[in-house]
RNA sequence: GCCACCAUAGUUCAAUGGUAGAACAAUGGUAUCGUAAACCGUAGAUAUCGGUUCAAAUCCGAUUGGUGGCUCCA
């Protein structure tokens, strides 16, 4: 904790010191706020002629020409109207300076050099001594609207990185020059997954042959799973009428993110959300407490209507496929079903690599109960059946207050990828607001009709952000079972044809998902091509192999298998798909 | 949507306001090769619309699309 109050009192320092270089370059600027965020801070400007990324520089430099006079920082506490006079021609730290009398705060001022800010503190000792001019960096330009709203003036705010050193700073820019590196839109044009098409739109990426490979493996892992679990899969159609979404609420709740569809008589929306057509599903039949839970599982597409300016790849779409299931249930069975849930999520992310590095928020009510629908009753039964499932099933969980949907708590499972980035993935939600909007029961033990609980559950998330994370969780190199082509074979010339297409044959009756290059090009520029689509192994077949009748393997890892027969190595490759070996 | 930046061949990149070049890919041929790019040919482009200019890939405006950001609150 020490050093991270110490890190972030540089960076809030930083941002002062930005603040008074923008000053000095251009004085008419009008200053707003400047916090510190992860890895940096920034502050944002009412700049009264736009500047570019290009001025950057040119305000760094300035940055550490002025540090140089900071020697301290001086606090000063100030009356209201001393406060309102200094800032009397800025309009946004008087709004602050309003609000601080609201609140009735103590309104100080802090200066360094010849910089003075309203600020509640959080500074370094001494700026010119404690700060290291080589370890931070002004990043980038970005709009950003007064305090978030887009309804207030757009100002422009400087981003900064700052770490404590030099080799920690270069190490994180090395850090974000990976992801780049491994950013899902480049490896996904490299590979051939997916692409976008100016004429279909942005957000509506289309998965290219390689690509469906990887996503069917995936939506038939995840079915899988859920196949032998009491689940049954469901299909409901991509549009519905507009009432639906008004019985459900999604209309009010999505507003303007739904596309509507003017049929000749009536109106339709895309569906938001598979949810209200699952309940209509359960709706067709009276169940008795004896059949509960009933359990949907669908891969469906729902479309939202998101703003142009946030879409992008496989991460930022318009059209998102849920792995969405919903359950039905009796109260009493809430934690057993949200138990076999977490065996889902468990062996799925164990798959993949991630299991080992994750947390669950166990979101539940915050104090104010008003902004949640339902019993409290039922609350309680269903936040400790959550509690209980994730103690249960030894999740390494957090209990988080406020955090709960308006409708009920959930457990929210975050994930870590190789390069530590958190994703939010897998999710479990009880629901006491559906079965009460569509007047859902069942009949219980008493003959009475009783109202069921609705689990909401995602394993992946979207199949679309999913792949996009795990493209760049793997930098491209998917492990055997994902991989689009899991085996090449490179006959050395064509006096090895007939053999290698004997192999290839066997091979592709085996199911393995195998490619035959032999094209007019040099060996070495065949290897180079699988090399480069990163395919997991690559058998060379020459005079060798063929006069034995025998083949010679490599993997990725500089992993050499020699001798070793076609039968012995379907085998082998069968037993590391079934494993799904990482 | 808004702010900043960007848009040249299928892809990655060149080109002081003055003849749009290259590599890879594609394609036609030659070479039949033992571990990350064989050799020779061919074809292919200034996103769209408008303006300035003797002359525009280059300058200006609009449109379309892309990248980063718009949640972090003195």
């Amino acid at each position: 904790m020490e050093t991270n109050e110490k890190l972030d009192n540089l960076r809030h320092s930083l941002a002062h010191l930005l603040a008074a270089a923008v000053l000095k370059l251009w004085p008419e600027t009008l200053v707003t706020i400047g916090p510190v965020i992860e890895n940096g801070f920034y502050y944002d400007f009412d700049f009264k002629h736009p500047i570019s990324d290009k001025d950057l520089p040119k305000i760094e430099k300035k940055m550490r020409e002025l540090l140089k006079t900071w020697k301290e920082f001086t606090v000063e506490e100030k009356t209201f109207e001393e406060a309102k006079k200094y800032f009397a021609d800025n309009v946004y730290k008087t709004e602050l300076i309003d609000g601080l009398k609201d609140k009735n705060e103590k309104i100080t001022f802090y200066t360094a050099g010849d910089f003075t800010d309203l600020c509640r503190g959080g500074h370094i000792k001494n700026p010119s001594k404690e700060i290291n001019t080589d370890a931070f960096k002004l990043d980038r330009l970005a709009g950003a609207y007064w305090r978030g709203d887009e309804k207030n003036k757009m100002l422009t705010r400087i981003y900064g990185v700052a770490l404590e050193t030099k080799e920690e700073l270069e190490k994180y820019l090395a850090l974000r020059e990976e992801a780049k590196k491994r950013d899902h839109k480049k490896i996904g044009h490299e590979l051939g997954l997916f692409t976008v098409s100016d004429l279909i739109g942005s957000g509506l990426p289309l998965i290219k042959p390689k690509g469906m490979i990887i996503r069917k493996t995936i939506s038939d892992f995840l079915w899988d799973l859920h196949k032998n679990r009491g689940y049954s899969q469901v299909w409901t159609p991509h549009i519905a009428k507009e009432k639906l979404y008004e019985v459900s609420g999604h209309a009010a709740k999505f507003g303007d993110e739904l596309f509507k569809v003017q049929g000749k008589e009536d109106k339709f929306f895309m569906k938001p959300m598979n949810c209200p057509h699952h309940m209509q599903i359960f709706a067709d039949d009276q169940y008795s407490y004896r059949d509960m839970p009933i359990r949907y599982f669908e891969p469906a597409t729902v479309y939202r209507d998101e703003k142009s300016g946030q879409l992008g790849g496989l991460t930022r779409v318009r059209a998102i496929t849920q792995d969405d299931g919903h359950l039905f249930c009796r109260k009493d069975q809430i934690e057993e079903e949200v138990g076999v849930i977490v065996s889902i999520i468990r062996e799925f992310y164990t798959s993949v690599g991630m299991m080992n590095n994750y947390w669950v928020s166990l979101s539940v009510r915050g104090t104010d109960l008003s902004k949640y629908i339902g019993e409290t009753k039922n609350w309680e039964i269903a936040e400790e059946a959550l509690n209980n499932a994730a103690k249960a099933n030894n999740l390494n969980y957090k209990r988080v207050e406020g955090e709960a949907a308006f409708y009920g708590p959930k457990l929210d499972f975050m994930f870590k990828d190789s390069l530590g980035r958190e994703w939010q993935l897998a999710t479990i939600q009880c629901d006491f607001n559906l079965p009460e909007r569509f007047d859902l029961s069942f009949m219980n033990e008493n003959g009475e009709k009783e109202r069921p609980v609705v689990i909401h559950r995602a394993i992946s998330g979207s199949l679309e952000r999913f792949m996009g994370m795990l493209i760049e969780h793997y930098a491209g190199s998917f492990p055997l079972w994902l991989s689009p082509v899991q085996i090449t074979i490179l006959p050395i010339s064509e006096k090895q044809s007939i053999y290698a297409e004997q192999v290839y044959s066997e091979l592709k009756n085996s199911n393995i998902r195998v490619e035959l290059d032999s094209s007019n090009e040099s060996l070495g520029k065949r290897i180079r091509n699988a090399k480069m689509q990163k395919t997991p192994y690559i058998i060379v077949i020459g005079d060798k192999e063929k006069d034995s009748n025998t083949l010679t393997i490599e993997g990725r890892n500089n992993v050499k298998i020699e001798n070793i027969s076609t039968e012995d190595l379907i085998i082998k490759l069968q037993k590391e798909i079934s494993e799904k070996a990482l």
